[in-house]
DNA sequence: GCGGATCAC
DNA sequence: TATGGTGATCCGC
């Protein structure tokens, strides 16, 4: 497999004709929009960046398969097998399918909210966003525009894209409705993002005596009723299976997964790791060298991922091949938040004055938001991006709490000026070790027996071992607010919303429990497709066609760039002083996460 | 505690 | 025409 490049289908330049058209034309467009994208980006300074970073994790894999060849000399991979099997075993017998767990997605959620409000938008290929794109309409992604894609990429993908603007307060509104509506079938929804999250449906199907595949029909029914959305929904035992299962029958779909043991391992099997949360790109190709594409294949070298359990991470693996995760649902927590930062992104600025007089804006900004959310920190970060797209950090750790913008700038402008000269792209503030201004005294001791009061949100049932789900996701100005105080009231002074992209996060999971996906091998009304990049062979709807092709699309032609190498010009790009020391060795920093190994 | 790296959305 | 912002975690030092 890997075959990494298919003669280069250069023949094909079919040009982005009719993309509308049937899936045969489509695959001959993608072709084209690979060479496309691939030249858009070659000798960009972004590109040799990618570039640097590919050859590095190049070499760190290089360094892991040495290790794998020194380390299994002489060792015993039967037992090896056996152990990781007693492992096995102890995780499955703590399975626990009791509980019914709903991750629920809304479809393109912002290209959506954006139809609903200018009904001329139906049916156009467009996108949201500025510089970058967030959102692409289904249209649109026909032409190969995706999120997270540059402007003149997509413009060059197809010129007449029509670009709508970001409004995020409008999408906080739509995304309170759907919360909203979700809250009513389970009380400690876990809202994951805008447009995302999980439930815990099991009472109430006990209490309205229903089926959980009926009562998800009823939820997006409804949803849709009062929002105007449509969702997608995953049903499983458990957080990780359920938002893999959500994206199986997208759009407006669902799919449950049986809540059945071997039925579970089974479609894992065939799934492949990426679709795991918290296996990025970076841990995919690391997996891909020891020979282990999907979650079976975590079983067929078990002994290997034994061997190289520090860089691999041999439970979580395990978990995700077994299909185990956490399924405790709570709504998301205040005291989680660890940290709270402004960053901002800009043409690359040399002078140092000009540097300072961003630094004191992104304090201010910081400020800000310190004062709507309620928190200060002890410790300030300094981050940084060279104007060739390295990223560098600088901190120190104070003896009392600060927030306001004469402190920010004055520690944050001290960490700056000690790096200077450079040439920059980027400048951030980042607050740590956080204090709530907000929990002071018998407010949080009111507010604890008021929790109480309502019924322990905590089900401590279930095994995992690492507990994930703080909910870090904030969002507090969209999803069921803390009572303000005075306090509270004062400092927000009556700001609405303000930073756009205030969304949060969620889910993430710890260390072991992660989802995975599955590829195209179950058979419905699906079509048998091939991708143009890959050349894998697809069984899959439309949706799940263009989110591979996405999918090969931005790690493939960067990764064939790469690969052609051509060194380019790029020109005197003298930055005035290279960084700090950088880059060593960076021997396995390590990809999984991995906690405590019970063994 | 600090800095780098990875990940999710 | 020049590839985002926020937050979290893990690891090695």
């Amino acid at each position: 497999m890997a075959a990494s490049k298919p003669p280069e289908g250069d023949s094909l330049v079919k040009r982005l004709a009719g993309p509308s058209t049937g899936k045969a034309g489509l695959a001959q467009d993608q072709s084209e929009i690979n060479r496309i994208i691939a030249e858009a980006s070659k000798g960009s300074k972004f590109y040799e960046n990618e570039k640097r970073k590919d050859e590095e994790l190049t070499a760190r894999i290089n360094r892991l398969l040495e290790k794998r060849d020194s380390v299994i000399k002489g060792a015993d991979l039967a037992r090896l097998e056996k152990a990781a099997d007693q492992i096995l075993i102890d995780m499955e017998q703590k399975r626990d399918l009791s509980q019914i767990i709903v991750h629920v997605d809304a479809d393109a959620f912002y290209a959506s909210v954006e139809v609903m409000d200018n009904p001329e938008l139906k049916g156009k290929a467009f996108g949201v966003g500025g510089g970058v794109l967030t959102t692409a309409s289904y249209e649109a992604r026909k032409f190969g525009v995706r999120s997270a894609m540059p402007m003149h990429i997509a413009k060059k993908l197809y010129p007449e894209l029509i670009v709508v603007r970001c409004r995020f307060s409008r999408y906080s509104e739509v995304s309170k409705a759907l919360m909203t509506v979700l809250q009513r079938y389970d009380p400690t929804m876990h809202p994951a993002g805008f447009d995302e999250a999980y439930l815990n449906i099991t009472k109430y199907c006990r209490d309205h005596e229903m089926e959980a595949e009926e009562c998800v029909q009823v939820i997006r029914d409804e949803v849709h009723k009062e929002t105007g959305l449509t969702i997608s929904a995953g049903i499983a035992p458990n957080k990780m299976l359920a938002k893999i299962c959500s994206d199986r029958n997208k759009p407006n779909g669902q799919f449950k997964l049986p809540f059945d043991r071997r039925a579970i391992v089974s479609f894992m099997k065939d799934l492949s790791v990426r679709k795991v949360p918290g296996i990025g790109r970076v841990n995919e190709r690391v997996l891909e060298a020891i020979g282990v594409k999907t979650c079976g294949d975590i079983y067929t070298q078990r002994a290997v991922i034994t061997l190289l359990d520090h860089e691999l991470g041999l439970h979580g693996l395990l978990h995700a091949h077994l299909g185990i995760s956490s399924n405790v649902v709570e709504p998301p927590i205040r005291e989680a938040r660890k940290s709270v930062g402004v960053e901002r992104t800009f043409s690359a600025v040399g002078d140092s004055t000009k540097l300072m007089e961003i630094l004191e804006n992104i304090a201010e900004s910081l400020e800000e938001d310190c004062e709507q959310t309620g928190w200060a920190g002890k410790t300030l970060t300094l981050k940084y991006k060279l104007h060739t797209y390295e990223v560098f950090t600088r901190a120190r750790s104070l003896d009392r709490y600060i927030r306001s913008k004469d402190d920010l700038f004055s520690i944050g402008s001290e960490l700056l000026r000690k790096e200077l000269p450079l040439r920059l792209r980027l400048l951030g503030l980042r607050l740590t070790q956080l204090k709530d201004l907000r929990d002071k005294g018998e407010k949080g001791i009111k507010r604890f027996f008021k929790d109480a009061g309502d019924e322990p949100p905590r089900k401590r049932n279930r095994l995992n071992d690492e507990e994930d789900d703080f909910a870090a996701s904030m969002m507090e100005d969209d999803i069921e607010e803390i009572p303000m105080d005075e306090e509270d009231a004062r400092l927000n002074g009556g700001t609405p919303n303000a930073s756009p992209n205030r969304q949060s996060k969620k889910v993430s999971p710890n260390s072991k429990g992660r989802p995975a996906d599955q590829d195209e091998e179950t058979s419905d009304s699906r079509q048998r497709l091939v991708c143009p990049i890959c050349s894998t062979s697809l069984l899959t709807d439309n949706d799940g066609f263009n989110a591979h092709v996405d999918y090969c699309l931005s790690r493939g032609a960067i990764a064939e760039l790469a690969t052609l190498g051509s060194q380019d010009d790029v020109g005197p790009i003298t930055s005035p002083k290279k960084p700090p020391a950088l880059s060593k060795s960076r021997a396995g920093s390590n990809p999984f996460l991995l906690s405590k190994k019970a063994k």
